[in-house]
DNA sequence: CGCGGTTCATGCATTTTAGTATAGCGGCAA
DNA sequence: TTGCCGCTATACTAAAATGCATGAACCGCG
């Protein structure tokens, strides 16, 4: 029964041996060494009086109560690092770090020529940028700025609609010289369709608002929308992708053009404590010009 | 320019130096002495490379960029805080920390019974009171729970209706002996009338929804609305006061009961992650029901 | 004006903490 | 089996952080 309060780094260590589920691996991660980990580890058993993991010459397994504490301790994660980006964009002028999360297509296919014309406009901002189709939350910042192709719910979130982006039906000029073009949604059985694997909540949003499909399996499924354009861009069979990027590449051609469209509204969200913020305003403002751009397509 | 991530701890003492403007005071607050927290300071603004604080013998004055980071040390000590009560309920069976934010008045004068009640039926339990009117975040975690008077707009949080807290003019007896019992609203004009000293967000909250009233200037003023019940209690005038609250004491009595009446909604909430939490369940449903209870009186 | 109060800054001793090296345990493959 | 590689735990040493004592500057007061 200790009354003083744990070290705040007891947490960080806490929070990297969750992740890692070994004390070497958290203290590789963070720069220290295993006893050390292990000690903070300690300590903090002892400081909230019950075990939080379970050691075996495997690693460390997290007891139930650790999980409980888990959440708590991502949060400090996640604000400690919006804090160093604050603190980062603090030398006056603009400059330091802002990080935006988008999906992985956006993420890939259109952010980067956005963001280099805004690098050269301000060399001083640094950018990272989350590529991934899980949602980072804004309010705990796990990120600035987020690209969402759901409309934000939350309060104290600006958001600016962009607008809609098409989806269709595409396919390389190579494989439809061998396989012949669809002239409507039946032909598709007789097709190598490419879709989603498991249906994961990005998947069911979108699956959702698509009209039903006659599409009996799949001959190539991948749950990242990269992995599939990709096998779109391969050759291996037509697949649904952004308008915008498939026309880029003369090669590939959109079908069905009348049979099927889906548009995916697009919106730009930022925390509403960034938006005085000088730095995450030039990101927030450069985005919506870009991805406007790029709608206009 | 120092690339390694400084210590969480330097986050408390910074959190802390802000709050209390001087090394030592910080010190004295977190168990340390002046020249650790000196050295803390001066480790965290060569990490994040601009000064925090300019030194005076008077104590320290924050500069723009340390206020600017200040949200986010709050945010971390609150998790840091939430963290621990989440852990203080881990030892099996209902234990621990909930903290509770309500208003003055309902922290004073209706949670108290209803607490005591529930530690009866659950020792193990420790219950933090906030009893303020600035609005805690439950987001941030600042509170497990709050009784809210306005409705909570926020998502993630899980809130109950609870009912409408009526509200009424009353005085004490022997002032209405002395002064007459109004009538009308008009007769305010020429009676002591107990009212608001600044328009405080909750103050002004309330007076939107409130009929206009023909009242000159108050005889007393103070925002703390404890202290306009406890002058209406002191016979100094008429005032505004739960009418659930009067009606306990013989000696208070409602007047204008037809001319005037406001009601104040009144919510439960909770974060939506504590929802599954023993220790917060229990407080919350207690909550509910001793509310209903004072709200059937 | 000196005096007690406060503040922050600095040098030095001590305690605390981290790192190094090693031992022990368990799985996996030749 | 034997050897290897991962993991954790422990003893010992080195480094780093803390506390203590002190000094200097500033404020208000008699």
């Amino acid at each position: 029964m200790n009354r003083v309060e744990p070290s705040w780094d007891f947490y960080r260590t806490f929070l990297m041996v969750l992740r890692e589920r070994s004390l070497s691996a958290a203290a590789r991660q963070l720069g220290l060494t295993q006893p050390t980990v292990g000690r903070h580890i300690d300590a903090l058993e002892t400081s909230v009086g019950f075990p939080l993991f379970t050691r075996s010459p495997h690693g460390l397994m997290p007891t139930d109560a650790a999980l409980e504490l888990r959440p708590y301790a991502e949060t400090l994660a996640a604000t400690a690092a919006a804090l160093l980006r604050a603190a980062s964009g603090q030398h006056g002028a603009i400059g330091g770090t802002v990080r935006i999360s988008a999906s992985e297509v956006i993420g890939v296919e259109v952010l980067p020529p956005i963001l280099a014309e805004l690098h050269r406009e301000h060399p001083e901002l640094s950018v990272e940028l989350s590529a991934s189709d899980v949602v980072e939350d804004l309010l705990r910042q796990e990120a600035d700025i987020a690209v969402r192709m759901v409309a934000p719910v939350q309060e104290a979130l600006v958001a600016r609609h962009i607008g809609a982006v098409p989806l269709g039906f595409h396919a390389h000029r190579s494989y439809l010289e061998r396989r012949g073009i669809p002239r409507n949604l039946e032909d598709l059985s007789r097709h190598s369709v490419i879709g989603y694997d498991r249906e994961t909540p990005a998947i069911r949003s979108i699956i959702g608002r698509a009209p039903d499909l006659p599409i009996g399996r799949f001959a190539f499924k991948a749950d990242s929308n990269l992995a599939q354009l990709a096998a779109i861009r391969a050759g291996f069979g037509i697949g649904i992708c952004q308008n915008a990027i498939a026309a880029r590449d003369p090669d590939l051609m959109h079908v069905l053009t009348d049979a099927f469209e889906l548009k995916l509204e697009t919106w730009l969200v930022m925390h509403e404590n960034l938006r005085a913020t000088p730095r995450c305003r030039v990101v927030f403002d450069a985005l919506a010009r870009g991805l406007l751009d790029y709608l206009r397509q």
